[in-house]
DNA sequence: CATGAATGAGTCTTCATTCAT
DNA sequence: GATGAATGAAGACTCATTCAT
């Protein structure tokens, strides 16, 4: 890719830099900002204190590098499963499934991931989470047009604020990660983007006059 | 004569404990446990390091402490609101006030209480979290429990397994309480708390040949 | 005795005293000076931390109270086994005797003794310790002085200082005690002065060409 | 010596080893464990705190490393002196002049020493000093040895058990150490090892009808 | 007058960061 | 350019001493 291209030099230190944020993801995602030391990153990616001072101008850098760059993935990848031409419906099943892939694939980044937008942000450092937060609220609102412009075209109902409705999916996704993180086998997180999305799609409440007509295929059974 | 003067010294000691304690909660939830100093902590709740000394064997017992007290209070609040003789539905609507109440009555609650359920973890200390945590899935269980029951009572559509519904109703609540602690101004924990439940009592998917029949007043309208 | 003449109150301080004094001799030579936290005294003497500053200025000052009686004590028993009119070997005998006795009477005494005399005087308060090591030279030279009289008077033969004979006899029953210290059973302070004062008395080296003819009932047989 | 051989960065190691451990030898020799503050030892060293804490984990083993060096030289020392092919007399000699030669070299030891052994050991710490002492009490069965030994060899009187032997001559030489540390001009350690053994070469008591017949070069006279 | 709660200086220890090699 | 030894500021915790009750 572009990497190729770059000269041997420049190749070898952005392996390095990899090497180094994939020490220290691993490291701050179990133990948390302050309770990993800058000794153990640099021994647990094999290179000397000082070099991990070349490439990061201190801890708190490093940290944010690695903040921004796993938020950046996860942002992608999301990003890219509700845009496009498809149905409203088809987006919010990408976005289920996109979601669910990132982060299976990518343990570590679950929790940094929480502890950043949804955990006590400790606050490790001011100002510069903002960006990151600034960015979750720009995909919240265009994940909420999605919901709006399926109002629009007459595929879903008004049955809430749309951005409600995205934040809600949000956190459903969320919580699903969750129990899939603390155990994997009780609580897979779904292959079929549906069972998470029936919630949103089916009305829970049962009108007294009104047979359950909608198909029971994906509907719940003790 | 030491009878007189017991209750008023157990009574002060009860309000100095509540002092020191509310000024590590809004540390603690501000800046997390590392990030905190017992020097910050005594001067914030004007007492001497030693006098914080004699009440919490040490930094963690204070923060552990604080934690069980905070998780105490929210378990009461929610446990209360989903027991009773009410309709499920009833009880749901319950549950979304009463959270509510609990949590807008204590901001820096909040923080803590994510930062120990829902947040990475850090896994500040060994063991007794899991007490907290046990603790929060016996109550999701109980939760879950509430829909099932609505199920079996015909009140309720089987669209989920009820331990999701109850995952999906406690994760949206949080969503909804994060949304107002970032912008109180522009996202209100709702007063009404269909607001929140319709979320899962309306279906969002319109059925293309089906008329939308349901009552429009707590539909949304962009 | 003395004690009876005073005012209750002043018998009752007098008693006090020695309460705290005594919980303090325990404690301190169990673990040291430093080892040992002035809560801990009061705890064990069972009077309130500010009753014991009223008693003494301050932890130096119960301790070098401390010192200093225990210290009297054993000068005062050891000072009177060499007065007298009896021989010189007499008073020997009678040295070793009294030694024992004061020591195995108070435990505690010897640690604390030991610690101030030969150990390595912690040197816990500068200038006090002096008056204890003065009394504890002059004692060594009025012990000296009965070697000295004994070869004077014949009684003795002059195969050594006088004083670094009262050295040498002092360190030993000082050995003793310790191997009693460690160990009670195997190594019993020996009941018979001359157990341990035959070695001064016999000549340990054999001329070859001389016959032993000392009586060997006093002798050691492995 | 060997340590020609090493790297560079490995003498100069061993070097700054040697240079915390000689400035923690005098101070705590003079002031013991807990009236020494790593603060101190690392200014008197001239090495910042925390390079202390890279040689030392942490104060107590820098302590520990302190003892066991100085009880190895000095056993080391003495077990030299009283093995071999020589006569026992000369053992005894050899052991009086190499622990005047260990201790006069290494002031500070002795009071480390001491307190070790024969101090009222505060027990600074649990376990490790029972090697020290155990060792300490090898050696001193291994003394006795050479005591029996000259017994059966028809060298010595049986006066006294040797064991106890053993430990008159150790603590009449720790005496003389102490005299001499006290006021160095006024009782030297004897550079003739006979000044101390006579008090266990000669008897001290004059039989009544027998004239005084050893020989009085080494006799004192006052 | 006894009490013991409150104080805060002083201690050990960790760890981010620098800089000589 | 890489290294990791050296640094010392900062934090948790203890305990002698004071003083209000």
């Amino acid at each position: 890719m572009e990497e190729q291209k770059l000269p041997r030099r420049e190749r070898e230190k952005l392996a390095q830099r990899r090497e180094m944020m994939a020490a220290a993801l691993e490291l701050f995602s179990e133990r948390g900002f302050r309770n990993v030391s800058m000794q153990e990153i640099a021994e647990k990616s094999e290179f000397a204190i000082g070099t991990l001072y070349k490439f990061f101008r201190n801890k708190e850098d490093l940290y944010r590098a690695l903040i921004l760059e796993q938020s950046s993935r996860f942002h992608e990848a999301v990003t890219k499963a509700i845009e496009g031409p498809e149905e409203e419906i088809e987006k919010l099943r990408n976005f289920v499934k996109a979601k669910g892939e990132v982060f299976r694939a990518n343990v570590a980044m679950i929790r940094l991931y929480f502890s950043e937008t949804q955990g006590a942000r400790v606050n490790v450092m001011a100002g510069f989470d903002s960006e990151v937060r600034e960015r979750y609220r720009r995909f919240l609102r265009s994940f909420a047009s999605v919901f709006e412009s399926g109002m629009k075209r007459e595929r879903f109902r008004r049955i809430a604020d749309p951005y409600h409705l995205a934040v809600a999916l949000e956190s459903f996704t969320n919580a699903f990660l969750f129990l899939w993180l603390e155990e994997p086998e009780r609580h897979p997180y779904p292959d079929d983007p549906d069972t998470i999305l029936n919630i949103l799609f089916k009305g829970l409440l049962l009108p007294i006059d009104t047979p359950e007509v909608q198909d029971e295929t994906s509907g719940y059974r003790s």
